[in-house]
DNA sequence: CTCGGGATGCGT
DNA sequence: CGCATCCCGAGG
């Protein structure tokens, strides 16, 4: 298979993060010579969303979220697993997209169905924390040509979050059979 | 420095 | 439900 080569351009991050989570459903993410096709993901939307890493001010991990939009978050979770974000809208907006499920394209062995699986099968641990996602390695690319429905939910594992945790901030691509089970 | 908890995943 | 496994961030 030929990589996707439809690079997602700086402006396509620098939006409300709602839409951009919405409009990642279907695009590939590539990492070499990996490749997922995006179908779950979850919006962070700012420092005043309780559930997100921002929403307790900038420290050293969550940095990244208040720098450029199309950059990589990636931080160690549980000790033993690493979740990938995109930032998104305006420096200092501190919002970010979490990449909670690919569908297998190319190059990939292991589950996907989880941020910490997808990681995990797409070599994607901290020494990406900041990338730049305009690079040549790791990217994400234009998805191919196809209607699917959005199913919005509520996100997995914030109950603490109080009424940020009710909000349909989850999305995922309906029907499809790698969405994280929970 | 200590210490509690976490945007997880897997086995029971 | 318990647990692996360790960094982070708050507090002393």
């Amino acid at each position: 298979m030929n990589l996707p080569v439809r690079k997602l351009t700086r402006s396509f991050y620098d939006h409300d993060t709602v839409t951009v989570a919405r409009d990642l459903l279907g695009k590939y993410l590539v990492h070499g010579a990996r490749v997922g096709r995006i179908v779950e993901v979850e919006a962070y939307v700012g420092p005043h969303d309780r559930a997100s890493h921002s929403s307790r001010g900038r420290t050293a991990r969550n940095a990244p979220m208040f720098g450029p939009p199309g950059v990589a978050y990636v931080y160690l979770i549980y000790g033993m697993y690493c979740c990938m974000n995109v930032v998104t809208e305006g420096e200092g907006h501190a919002a970010a997209v979490l990449l909670r499920a690919v569908e297998p394209v190319a190059g990939i062995s292991g589950k996907t169905n989880g941020p910490g699986l997808l990681c995990r099968a797409m070599d994607i641990d901290r020494r990406l924390n900041m990338h730049d996602l305009l690079s040549d390695d790791f990217y994400i690319a234009e998805g191919e040509a196809g209607e699917f429905r959005i199913v919005k939910r509520p996100r997995i594992g914030v109950d603490y979050a109080g009424v940020w945790a009710r909000r349909h901030l989850r999305f995922y691509i309906a029907g499809n059979p790698f969405i994280s089970r929970r």
